[in-house]
DNA sequence: TATTGTTATACTCTATAACTATA
DNA sequence: TATAGTTATAGAGTATAACAATA
């Protein structure tokens, strides 16, 4: 469900009043967070979730990156990547490799060959963006970016605007 | 967990590249989302989830308003609704009453004495507010709901800025 | 003892489908 | 037939705790 960007619902919610919720950042995070995902699921279909998404590009960004460091970056716990990682093995996308130098830790990677399919996962992905961008001028675009990345506390010294 | 602004984890991932991932609205928001979410369950505790509060304002500004209602307001399924205005109304926070003309509806509203909680709450939820826009300049909070809303499709006439 | 990764388990949020009661 | 609301159920995403293997 959830197509593009004119509110399906809006007919329905006219005569509703917000109240202070549109003067919340949690409820506006938590809405455009729901429509996003929405439009994402719509674009990329069954290929990829957004999280899995987001863990192909930070291997990708991260060759030989470990899992703890993996969820670490991502501000997850490391149970919850096991078992993404095993399905995005299983699918031939991922391999994970034990460190003759320490065995506990396993480095990650695109698998061999998954590299065309990813580039072609994330020019998927970029559409998707243009898409639900497309209500803002690129100017606001670009400061919609920088605010978030001010509200998480990028933007500092951090992995944020350049950061490759 | 999760507590303030400064993220904890931000020394374990300094040295790893986020890749194109700051660039992507759907990445920051689902971020921008988790860390404000874990703020409000740290500033209010088991008085009510994002959720709840979300519920018990649109009901405070729509007096007698129904779930179907409210589920489109919130673009959510009217099953979703069922079992969490249930708890609500076990807490006493809220009063449903079918109505006489139609008995299929239910009206919905603050449950008597239920007010001074609510407000209670409410300024728990905005000093919560406060507290995560502080990273950003009054001028630049503002912007930022603005962008949110425009993404979203609401400030064009809708129920956005003045809306009561 | 400490760390990496896995597993078992549980909780929350959401949806779909089937149901009831009312209209 | 159509609508409002409930219930059963399932799936995704997250966490905590306990574990095995390794250091």
């Amino acid at each position: 469900m959830s197509n593009g960007l004119p509110d399906p619902a809006a007919a329905q919610r006219e005569d509703v009043s917000y109240g202070p919720l549109p003067g919340y950042l949690g409820h506006l995070l938590r809405r455009a967070q729901a429509r996003v995902f929405a439009d994402f699921a719509d674009a990329l279909g069954e290929a990829v979730s957004p999280a899995e998404f987001g863990l192909l590009t930070l291997v990708a960004a991260n060759p030989g990156i470990t899992q703890v460091r993996l969820a670490a970056a991502l501000s997850l716990d490391k149970s919850t990547l096991s078992p993404a990682l095993a399905r995005l093995t299983r699918r031939g996308l991922l391999k994970r490799e034990r460190l003759a130098s320490d065995g506990r830790l396993q480095a990650l990677r695109l698998a061999p060959g998954a590299e065309a399919t990813y580039a072609t996962l994330r020019a998927r992905v970029e559409a998707h963006e243009a898409r639900i961008a497309a209500a803002l001028s690129p100017a606001e675009h670009a400061e919609l970016l920088r605010l978030l990345r001010l509200l998480l506390g990028w933007d500092l010294p951090g992995p944020s605007a350049p950061a490759r």
